[in-house]
DNA sequence: CCCGGTAATAAGTATATACTTAATCATTCC
DNA sequence: GGAATGATTAAGTATATACTTATTACCGGG
């Protein structure tokens, strides 16, 4: 249950950084020395550090050695968790209700990024997830079923898309946009708060190395949403 | 300028994940068998595979093997850049504008994050972010200036604290809390905006090894935001 | 004085080897 | 039959060694 060797060269490395130590921009031993430093050899040093460059909190260079990172160049990373596990983390209980399925032309924005003719059609499901008593979120999500033809059999009565679309599903890439909007009428309802509510919009659009999948529209009530780390996986 | 030979044996593998060539749950060879198929040593592929797994691509246990990770358990990640950062990433001009700067006691809610005792004060700064005529970002911060005394003494007239703090002061960890409210009279009016017209805020809570340094609140009028992604750096 | 070649340097990659640790499977014994 | 035990396997860690490559610093010639 001993800690790695280079864990703990990484954890010290890290923790001379916070304590201000090592301010930003100041430069660090080459490898070689903190290999003597440590009494290791030189790899077990180099691993620390490119997991250290890789996180954001150095940066090296050939030749001209490694110096903390300014913070500009760190993005601070947020991760999205799938919906029935977010609920859980939150200690609630978790429902799922379908709304809506149909085989339907959907509207242009989806058509385009579907690359579809006119007239094609893609199922279509609207559904609500709960948290205890309250609607936590409600999704609204056009499904490529040229892409994935398995998916047009499904009724996705009892449990979301998301969930059968992730594991059977492989995909390569998944473009986010987050935006906040006023509910309209239809909306308000389906998410039982008032009209007008300000309401968070997460637009969610998942391809394959073949295309577009699936297009998504997540709309949250705005008062309740994630809260999200930079942890350090010590 | 070749790819890395553990780089090449990466992305191979990750093309048959993606193709669906293996889906999910399926196992890999194991490392030894792999660096024979590839004709290269077992630690090649052993750091291919161990990118993969912290990328979340596949699952590894010992004995066990390896597996393609259902995709459930791999959350998206999404990065939050600096404000002028983003704006200059989106080709517009980025300005900044201080609107206040005071000393006063913090609300209950900052002084509690802060651990200050009553009438204990902090400084406080309003300011906004321009991407060319258009306001993209309102900010609202405490800065704990027991924590930070340098801080006191800056103006932040030019440039934002936030730009500062980064350069400046070590941190730890970083809270962030998404929600999405209605402009009220005074936020409409600064960020030019019709009362009620939706906003994203995202509330920022920034921690050293000694406890809150800052808390901000940032407000974007609700069209404009960010998009992102979860690459794959090939 | 600047320009460009070159040498020195530090990070990066690759390999062989050896040992550790966790998990699973099969066997044995009660 | 079922629990304890031990063997086996595959990932994980650590080290020495060697070679590659990018980059800087230096130095000499035009």
């Amino acid at each position: 249950m001993t800690k790695p060797l280079y864990k703990a060269v990484k954890t010290t490395l890290l923790e001379r950084i916070r304590s201000g130590d090592l301010a930003f921009g100041d430069p660090l031993p080459n490898d070689a020395d903190l290999a003597e430093e440590f009494g290791c050899a030189r790899l077990t040093v180099h691993r620390a550090m490119r997991e250290l460059a890789d996180e954001g909190y150095v940066e090296r260079r050939r030749r001209a050695g490694t110096r903390v990172a300014t913070r500009a160049s760190r993005g601070v990373q947020l991760s999205i968790a799938r919906v029935d596990e977010e609920i859980f983390a939150r200690h609630a209980v978790y429902r799922y209700e379908r709304l809506l399925r149909e085989k339907a032309a959907p509207p242009a924005a989806v058509a385009t990024a579907f690359a579809f003719n006119a007239g094609q059609k893609a199922l279509h499901i609207r559904c609500r997830h709960w948290a205890d008593d309250r609607v936590f979120q409600l999704e609204d999500r056009w499904i490529n079923i040229d892409a994935v033809p398995e998916a047009a059999e499904k009724a996705f009565l009892h449990y979301g898309p998301n969930h059968w679309l992730l594991e059977h599903v492989p995909f390569s890439e998944v473009r986010h946009d987050i935006s906040a909007v006023c509910a309209n009428a239809a909306d308000a309802a389906v998410l039982e708060v008032a009209a007008g509510h300000a309401l968070l919009r997460l637009r969610r659009m998942t391809m394959s190395t073949s295309g577009c999948i699936t297009v998504a529209e997540l709309k949250h009530p705005g008062e309740l949403f994630s809260l999200c780390s930079d942890p350090h996986p010590a």
